[in-house]
DNA sequence: TACCTGTCTTTTATCGACAATAGACAGATT
DNA sequence: AATCTGTCTATTGTCGATAAAAGACAGGTA
């Protein structure tokens, strides 16, 4: 079983997509290249569309027959590379308390009973160690750290001082810089999501991480742009984990944002550490509220 | 060939050294202990010293027949691990000049230069990757971002900030904290390193590596203490590398390490901060300096 | 009673193999 | 002349197998 065609099914399912919309296909490089795909995949997914007779396909001339229906998808477990369905899996396994600081981690177990090879796993915590949260025992067994108290001090001690940093720099980027049309764009979500929290609340998790990011690229600095990684993960399965007053919070956080936004257009330091001090106190006080 | 016995050849090496000292082992355990393996791999020592003729092993009997010789021990090649032979062997083609940035990497192609497999070269990638010297293209290659003047600058920005912080926080420990005792160590070998300097200025690259860790670990912080490898890590090859002036730069770096010293143990934070200013300062210029 | 050794099981480190995917090149088409 | 397609090769992602190493447990010895 080498390989799984995660990259077809998932390009697949976007072509399928496409197809809603326009009733035409480009060239197999366009396609290629607005599917994020080697021409290959293209081949095989416009192969796959003809088998099961949503296009006729020979050479430049490309006809589509029908509009897709839901049951030419691929059912979206089978989209997902290994690394997401690992990573989902162990976070899971941690964050809902199964999980206590201390204990070993068998790769072997690990990997029968997320049903992968070993291999994966082995590369996955790897890949995960440097989270903090675990740590390797050389010839021997990794042991969880955990998802404790000192680990989200720890977190945000460093957060804050990135955060900080990369807020005072973003005020010096120059006008033209495509991050100030990002801020803008960011802003009229942050104002859309308001005007109808009662439903949307639960959007705020990805626009969160979208914001402090472009904050973050300011710093122009691959160590603390790397660290971001840290933090997303962290917030991204407290939000999906911890929904207690989420309405609520997230509300509160977004309005703390568009100050935060406000302060970066001033291009004022003072401001600007004031309402990023501010949110990142509330940010912390959040995430700790959360272990204990 | 699943797995090199490297565990094994390197134990058993060292206890060949013991065995110049002594004429006479402990038990089983507690050779384990010393040795830092496991009874299984111990019990393999002891197997292969009565094979080769230096002792007579009978279960709590163990008598030494004759001190060992250069022939009995087994040749350092072979008792690397494979992560330390990667290391080495990929350092070099950075830092050698051979490889320029925007260069891809081949796993199959080093794994066949190395003389591994590619398994091994994967995960060395992976784990090699939090130090930004690197970067993966999702199912594609890896594209070497090179020891750049980008690199230097970003590096030394977050060690600058994470090593005053921890420098301050050293001088908050409590006074009976192991890292006085340690930091009176490390200052001894300083002074005996500067009274030979002829002959051991090149001793200076392994106890720069102890007393800047020592001085990161006072931060309390995983995440700034696991940084410091990246920063070891630079700084290590960096010595190897680049020997010019190196009795004059290691001279200079151990007065002013022993300022430092000096103003930590003075407790007063505007001497700390100073004193490491001035270090951190010359360090950054030394590393550039190798650079262009 | 405390520590040791013999024996056995469990787990990790490393390998090679193979399907999926990327990517290169030459000839075809507009 | 530019871009496309057909075809082929190169490379990655994932697997299971196996020797090395760790570690558990029971019975032996001082």
């Amino acid at each position: 079983m080498a390989k799984q065609n995660t990259v077809f099914k998932d390009a697949f399912n976007r072509c399928l997509k496409l197809l809603e919309q326009t009733a035409s296909l480009p060239s197999e490089p366009e396609l290629g290249a607005t599917l994020g795909v080697s021409r290959t995949t293209v081949r095989a997914i416009l192969g796959r569309l003809e088998e099961v007779g949503l296009l006729t396909w020979d050479k430049r001339r490309k006809i589509v027959l029908r509009k897709p229906v839901a049951a030419d998808y691929f059912p979206t477990e089978e989209t997902d590379s290994l690394s997401e369905i690992i990573e989902r899996s162990f976070m899971r396994r941690i964050l809902d308390g199964g999980a206590q600081p201390g204990m070993q981690i068998n790769e072997l177990e690990l990997a029968r009973e997320i049903g992968i090879g070993t291999t994966g796993v082995r590369e996955f915590l790897i890949r995960f160690s440097r989270f903090g949260l675990i740590e390797k025992r050389p010839n021997s067994h990794w042991v969880l750290k955990g998802f404790t108290r000192e680990f989200a001090l720890e977190l945000t001690e460093v957060r804050e001082i990135f955060e900080l940093r990369s807020a005072a720099a973003f005020a010096h980027l120059p006008k033209d810089h495509a991050a100030w049309q990002e801020l803008d764009a960011i802003e009229a979500v942050h104002r859309e999501i308001l005007a109808d929290i009662d439903n949307r609340y639960l959007d705020f998790s990805e626009l969160d991480e979208r914001f402090h990011l472009l904050v973050h690229r300011a710093s122009r600095n691959r160590f603390i742009v790397d660290f971001y990684d840290v933090i997303a993960i962290v917030f991204h399965y407290h939000y999906q984990w911890n929904k207690t007053n989420a309405r609520q919070r997230n509300a509160r956080a977004l309005e703390e944002h568009l100050a935060y936004i406000a302060a970066l257009r001033s291009r004022d330091p003072i401001e600007i550490e004031l309402a990023c001090r501010q949110h990142l106190k509330s940010a912390r006080e959040t995430l700790l509220q959360s272990i204990n």
